[in-house]
DNA sequence: TGTTACATGTAATACGTTACATGATTTT
DNA sequence: AAAATCATGTAACGTATTACATGTAACA
């Protein structure tokens, strides 16, 4: 249950509307919390009618109008107490890993194509994130605390992206060394 | 919608019946995909009812008896499909780095505790796969293409362990470094 | 006034989690 | 015969995904 958290979360760091919300969830949100505007505007009624959260007193309170949410005390507590409650990590759910022991029973053909294009999509994300890390925190902004702890959970986001590319890598190596370029 | 190969998958490599899947899921599958008895269960009267797998003839085919399956070709064509279909790696949802972007806006007050207590999971988390790495896959049975396989997947989910303590170590020292040991 | 972009929402379905229910077998 | 274990299943709920619906504003 952690969708309403990261709601609350991006509403601290700055009061926004339904689709200003889906944008930031497409970009600085996006490396560890992904989330399409239908959940979000679900997520956003549970919330108001839970008093986590209101929405600024607007002009036109209209359908197709925008609509910005601030937090309140009661939503600032609920997310305080959640991130001091002990919580696991879940357990791996991975489609790639899946398919690749599936490919080992009912054979590869093609998977190497499939690997590759994963490891262009990674390669393509890691660029990005380290650009955003370049942007968003220089040397000179590395001192203020929560700049220090937002520019850490980038840097979780970076080095997943390196692994994923190093695994392919090292996967790819494998289907080549064996099968040859073309996995012929 | 992966669980329905994973376990077509797990059925291919060992007809088994739902607990020995569910125990299954616990372990080696376990380190790529979860899933509990009650989601196969679910699944495998979906699998059956779909014409993909089928209950091997018992004796006493009641309820509390225990009811074996294996993969019918239809099952094995509809895995091979989804190994070749092209699918994008779904965008990462991870509960501690949003916590750890929510610490930086409501406080870190304990959260260092809770990083520790993260990084001692996935030591366990990894000298368990290594182990299972030394058991399963020593060198004499690193030939065959199957074994190889399955070797890389194992090596992926050892090489997710090691990031994430890697992560969490970076982490640690960062709250560490600022704060002191008991972040006082 | 037609089209595009902005903005909010509904509906249906699939998937995952938690709690509980029930029968069969083995052990004490 | 009671208790523990093995084994299969139901029910309720919450979360996520996909497709669709509707209204407003800008502008060509």
């Amino acid at each position: 249950m952690s969708l309403p958290h990261a709601i609350l979360t991006a509403l601290l760091e700055k009061p926004s509307s339904g689709l200003e919300l889906t944008r930031r969830f497409d970009r600085s949100i996006g490396y560890f919390w992904s989330a399409t505007h239908q959940q979000i505007y679900r997520e956003l009624g549970k919330l108001e009618q839970a008093g986590h959260i209101r929405a600024l007193p607007a002009p036109v309170p209209s359908r197709g109008q925008k609509k910005e949410y601030e937090v309140l005390p009661a939503g600032r507590a609920e997310l305080t107490d959640w991130v001091r409650r002990a919580e696991d990590p879940k357990p791996i759910r991975d489609a790639l890993l899946l398919r690749l022991r599936a490919a080992a029973v009912v054979g590869t053909e093609g998977f190497a194509d499939e690997l590759r294009r994963h490891l262009a999509l990674h390669r393509t994300q890691l660029d990005e994130y380290r650009d955003m890390e370049d942007r968003q925190f220089p040397p000179e902004r590395r001192t203020a605390e929560a700049d220090r702890l937002r520019h850490l959970v980038l840097r979780g986001g970076i080095e997943l992206e390196r692994f994923w590319t190093a695994w392919l890598t090292e996967a790819l190596a494998e289907f080549d060394g064996r099968d040859g370029p073309t996995n012929c």
